[in-house]
DNA sequence: GATGAATGAGCGTTCATTCAT
DNA sequence: GATGAATGAACGCTCATTCAT
């Protein structure tokens, strides 16, 4: 019960910052300016928190869960790794469109990092968890004998790569491209390449049909 | 003779202000810091740049010359459309793998333009001005009858979105994938797309060469 | 409860505010003198107010107040308008005796207020309310028909004009002259202008009993 | 030669600092903005000057000379002391109003007086200058036999006192009041005053021939 | 638990003054 | 003589953190 309500007074101040980090950045974080937003007493966060950078770490922590969450979700079928490839990527890029402003969020974190090894790690994990969930559809294209010569984890690289590009300068300025059209450019491309990795008589079998 | 010391001690605040924030990043960039770092007195940076803001604004500046120059010098072959698209995608992969940590200045100035016009509108700039290099290859291709059916600014988004992607994840942990391959993955997937936006007859005598 | 002892320590600081530039002048007047000063942390007076002019605007109301106090405090019975009259010239005089430094209070702000405008109004009403008080007693006298052809305001210019050009005279040396007899004979010269003043019959009836 | 050069470029600084002081007040005069508007290097100054202190005494007594200019221009007949006060009474009334910003130069010099004792000596020795000047004429009236009963020296603060206080009512607010009517009272009340100072025989025959 | 008054180190910036040229 | 680059102390102000209530 205690638990339950600390929990929920944490989250509050997660929350408040999480916004207020997405909305101005968090160079204007403040203290006091968290206080009022969490509706809250500056003493009261440090009953929850010992310090800001505390309180940061759990910001970051909840970037990862709202991002993962976000593009998880996408996926309906796993069983069948090219779906689950293809869902994952377009949920990448639906999320990213959705809400472009979070990447703010994952840049200021970014650029903390330079100086906080902890920052440092949770981004890297970060990176490294969605490299490995997009490789996991190559991976299971792989095992189930689609694609051939084609290392996973170093796709996974480049689907990151492309969804983190194409995120940034999308938010960066919207007007600047067509998203929906550059993003079906992308997975044109990254599933054109699959494609001629698979085994040849898969190949044949697409050529044949189209 | 004036103007060149002038310039001469202004060159040396930017570039010590460059340094800091590359390896210290933009929130641990103090005035006193940057006046012993770049051995002149606090109050004489006054003389040279009238606020923090405007050596930050010659930080970018600068920023964008010198990603603007690594990339550009590549270029050898400037008639052949096709070539001078390799050489700056290549071009591109070689600077940001020459100085990952570069990068982390354009984070820097990404994470602060969310409040700042002057850094948005520079950044905004300097990002399409990559996408139109980018762009301008295929746009050749294009003239030339090389590639059809391609919008060349969105191929340009994609590109700048792998170069940028790449970088990034670079940038980050440079021990979690292998960057030559990587690149060469994209460069090969990239460069097979467009090939089958050739015309027909090209492609058919591609078909048959291969 | 709460609200008074906020009151208390914004009193402190505005106490410790208006000694400070009376003894040693605006210029002097550094928030780190004033946190000494005040017996508090520089930080803890921005608990009270925003920033330095704040405080500022509150001595200058602070000014007001006392100057309005003292003089206002000397009138006794406001029934009959002459003796207001001379209550309330009598009244600036002593005030500006008993304390001539507070005009340093005044001159500073008025330097000031030059280029502020916030300054330039608030000293501009202040002596606006005190040709205002001065004038009553004057516009009183009209009414119950004992002066004529005279515009009060225009004496309380007139009235303002002597009180203050003395008290800035006596604050600058107050060996120069003796303040008693100089404001005994402005007093008796301006009663005596008022007389000249006065009607026909009580003109006569005045220099009869002479 | 060389001295007049020197004085002709000393009174150049004096000069901007004056126009400085008068248009924008003593504390925004910096030693850089005085540079520029005397046409003249920082460094340079420093040749004519010592320091900056050097320079506002300077200026304070170029202040006294000009007002001393103004008001005693206006005496023509030296020899009627009557007239000799009237002229005296009436150019300061005239220079106050001609330029009453002129007063924002010596209010600033008295804000600062209360620290600096030069200034303080300068202002003191100024204000017993003018209610000397002011004494004169009434000096010579008793002596030649008009007024009596009237120490000068106390009718000169007087007058100081009613041409300084106008003076500062008309400089902070321009629209108060009608000044000519206001000067036109305060001649008249004094001078009435006076009047019924002189001897008896000269009384009486101004009664007549009312 | 909860508050917000209080602290003080550290920030960006100004500016009178010095001095090599 | 004349310049303006260079200095550094001092300023107003911010803000994470502490702690008495």
């Amino acid at each position: 019960m205690k638990l339950s309500k600390r929990n929920e007074r944490a989250s509050q101040i997660i929350e408040a910052a999480f916004r207020l980090i997405k909305d101005k950045g968090y160079n204007n974080l403040t203290m006091q300016g968290l206080s009022t937003y969490a509706n809250m007493s500056k003493g009261g966060i440090n009953h929850y928190f010992k310090n800001k950078e505390e309180i940061l770490i759990a910001v970051l922590e909840e970037l990862d869960r709202k991002l993962f969450k976000t593009i998880d979700d996408k996926i309906e079928n796993p069983e069948d790794p090219e779906d689950m490839l293809r869902k994952r990527c377009s949920g990448g890029f639906e999320m990213a469109k959705a809400d472009p402003t979070l990447l703010y969020v994952l840049i200021d974190f970014t650029a903390l990092s330079k100086n906080n090894s902890q920052y440092s790690e949770i981004i890297k994990h970060f990176f490294e968890k969605y490299r490995y969930l997009a490789s996991v559809g190559v991976k299971g294209g792989i095992t189930s004998g689609v694609y051939k010569n084609i290392i996973p984890e170093e796709f996974g690289v480049v689907m990151i790569a492309v969804w983190f590009g194409i995120w940034f300068q999308w938010a960066l300025e919207q007007k600047a491209f067509n998203y929906d059209r550059v993003t079906k450019i992308v997975e044109d491309m990254m599933f054109n390449y699959l494609e001629g990795k698979k085994e040849k008589f898969f190949q044949n079998f697409d050529v044949d049909t189209n």
